[in-house]
DNA sequence: GATGAATGAGAATTCATTCAT
DNA sequence: GATGAATGAATTCTCATTCAT
């Protein structure tokens, strides 16, 4: 089935899911998320055929644009600093300008109704900034780790910095190096 | 007094909780829990006046537990690099051992439902741990970062080791290792 | 809109709670209310955004619609008797041909679920009625004692009557009579 | 099964019955008032089979100690006005000196779950009240009427008189002496 | 005899989803 | 296609009553 109608109305569903997704967690009503979205409670299941389904697109859709804004600008050929420097800035930036995405994600990454196939989506989205990472990994000391743990290390300070950008927002830039820096010197030589 | 309440119950619905909060986060029904401990559906409130406190409890319990554990055996003159790693070692330990209490904490640690006074109380069960954490702190080239940042930067990659370690437990001891470098070089020299 | 709100069910609803009050007091549940109107037990929730809600409404709507019943061919220039006497006939025809409505505000009177605010808009209701009597309270003996000393006199009287009336139906008209002239002589000459 | 253990706890427990069904009508827990009586919940149905026996012989305690007290001092040979003032009199200051126990039998009234024994152990209870009334009756203009309907109204013109009382205490004398006025008159020649 | 923990049948809501309009 | 009323299963919590201590 194509999508079915207005492209606009889509998005409405989904960016009133992000703030309640993001405040209530997943057991967020589709009520009150249609109407956030300005639209009737049953207008919600023309655009996802069921809760569950609406929960793994947002996931999916979160995931992809926040993998499309970390590689805007992205030069492949830079030093290897400078590229990791630069998905860690823009990613940092991404979560602390848009701080209820970020904070639908921390939902949706425990949540249990995320299906093995939209984390797998999630990952694809991600592929290109994964495939940043290469380089570096193949030539650091964890080089004999999976690729993914190095990945899962960096997502992790990305989280835990952006936690403490959210909790004190005038320090955004000291936590922004200060994570990275842990990272660097975390993985680097 | 007829019959105390029994603490055996009490570890029972708790025990019953961390299996259902893992696998299907806070939203696991009081009555599922119930009967996972064995007990009448209207014992547990006997037990827990409802469930945000069950569910508070089970948060400082579990994060007591840890902070207990943790400190076991722990030598405050040893050197600074032995004492990070035993309280890395001991956690990645008891987080691999248990991992239902893990998971069910990463649900906790996400919900709206948790209070702040039962974080604060988290803080205070593992006040000892940061304490161990202090001098690193201050001798390191985080000296200008919250303490805390330091801490949760820690814990964050605990938090990526196990679950790698999960996806993967013959490789456990290469995890291991391989979080606490990345974590030591971080925040090291 | 889809389909709008019943008034038809919303109707149905408060007359199965007048039956469901009137025997069982207001502890009587929502969900034989709901049976006893036809519809789902969630429906119910739908036009009475509780069940104190619902409670409330139906004191108001009882009131008002016993209000309006006495006020039915009220002849403002009558008599003082006349008027007396076509009130009293009134509430006694109604309370005598709705017993179920009469039981119902018996519990309702007496519950603390009933607000402030529906004892108010009850009076509103009822403020014709009591209009009705001031001439003759201003004019008796009662003068030195409120208004509403004297209406709550006649309604207890009302109401004794109608206890009366509906053990031994047979006799109602007597007892009409010989309530009616308890007050007449009562708060008269 | 002659009556066992403690009067006094007995008594204790009817006591916080009163105020519990006086402010929550009868739908008040018994744990409550079990606790209001500083006994345990259980202790409670050891001293009344159940619920409604508890509910059913408050009814009758009440009632009887309202006989009583308004018996006390009662002049049977004292003209007929006297004897009618005699009673008014005591019920009024019983009702407002005990407002809880009024509210309690305003609420155990009108509840299905007073039996119809129970309710004529209240009327051999007021056996003698209503006996002091008869010579009245059989002079008054309401011979043709049941005696049971001149003791109803006199009834309901006390509760109506204490309602007021209550609301408003400063005039007590006031509405006592109004209350007794509508009575007398309308039931006097 | 007193206690209060244990029980499980309700009770009032809530909510994802369907379907008549 | 959009709407929101209708549904009823599921959820949290209460409460009279029993019974082990």
């Amino acid at each position: 089935m194509a999508r079915p109608l207005s492209e606009a109305k889509r998005q409405a569903i989904l960016a009133s899911a992000v703030r309640l997704v993001a405040s209530m967690g997943v057991g967020a009503p589709t009520a009150k998320i249609a109407y956030g979205a300005e639209i009737a409670e049953g207008t919600l299941f023309k655009y996802f055929a069921n809760k569950d389904e609406l929960l793994n697109q947002l996931y999916v859709t979160i995931k992809a644009e926040l993998g499309a804004t970390i590689l805007e600008g992205f030069a492949p050929h830079a030093g290897i600093r400078e590229r990791g420097w630069h998905i860690w800035s823009r990613w940092i930036d991404w979560g602390a300008d848009y701080p209820l995405k970020r904070q639908a994600m921390r939902q949706l990454r425990v949540s249990e109704r995320i299906t093995q196939a939209s984390k797998e989506a999630g990952h694809t989205a991600f592929h290109d900034v994964s495939a940043a990472f290469q380089q570096a990994h193949a030539e650091g000391p964890l080089r004999d780790q999976p690729l993914a743990f190095m990945n899962a290390s960096f997502e992790a300070l990305v989280e835990t910095t952006l936690e403490f950008i959210a909790r004190d927002p005038q320090r955004r830039d000291d936590y922004k190096q200060a994570g990275f820096q842990i990272f660097w010197n975390g993985v680097g030589s």
